[in-house]
DNA sequence: CAGTATCCTCAATGATACTG
DNA sequence: CAGTATCATTGAGGATACTG
């Protein structure tokens, strides 16, 4: 997802499933929260467990999960500034889903040796097909 | 998420997320896999079932959860055509993520009344500043 | 019914450089 | 250290119309 972060809801019933998913689309933020599991983590700790993300992605991401009231960004009035980032109460209630995803993939990344990039021309058609 | 879908996964250990999120970024992905989990779908119940979505998208993202083998085509050689969708063995074991989606959504889809929309001019700064 | 075909827009992401 | 500031890109998503 992209565009449209959390857009009306007010279909029925995947509107929950949109709601969901609409607070951890966008590139960096699923991993982040995941991050964020294991406790407290300040700017660049986090550019360092999530590589090639840059300052500018990370910063934005993290304001979007900070307005969404999935994390918590404590400032030190202090030189050099010192900033951490948690998981807010909310943010903790999202465990479930992080894990999940994080058990699928561990399970199932070893189907993913050659991503496809779902380009057409190399499309590996599976579409059954069967006499009426 | 959106644009390099499923990258290297070279990274760890919050590599396996994003392959999870991966397959089900695009914006009605994982609406239309929590969908199938009642069951196989013809096209236009999809479409029922998703207000809002063109058929174009609907198409595309049929076509990619396709292609990552997550969902089944199955097209019946008959006039009119008839054309079912239903979770793959793989799809199937997404359940866990999807139902974890579905339970947070309902759990708090309450506080998505008003959609913020992430605004800059609107922004409610939750940062905690901390003398240090 | 189940899609294609075109055209188009803009928001998400990236690259690079700079700073309180 | 923890960001900003600019500029550029691009492709996901949408609108609309048409079809085997």
């Amino acid at each position: 997802m992209a565009k449209a972060r959390h857009s009306r809801f007010d279909c029925s019933p995947g509107c929950s499933v949109e709601a969901a998913i609409g607070l951890i689309d966008g590139k960096w933020k699923s991993v982040i929260l995941f991050h964020l599991l294991s406790g407290t983590l300040r700017f660049n700790e986090i550019r360092r467990h999530i590589v090639n993300v840059t300052p500018r992605m990370l910063t934005n991401q993290l304001r979007e999960l900070e307005e969404d009231g999935l994390i918590v960004r404590t400032v030190y009035a202090q030189v050099p500034p010192k900033v951490e980032y948690s998981l807010s109460e909310l943010g903790r209630t999202m465990e479930p889903i992080l894990l999940s995803l994080k058990g699928w993939g561990d399970a199932n990344i070893s189907l993913f040796g050659k991503p496809k990039g779902h380009d057409p021309r190399e499309r590996a058609n599976e579409t059954q097909r069967v006499n009426a």
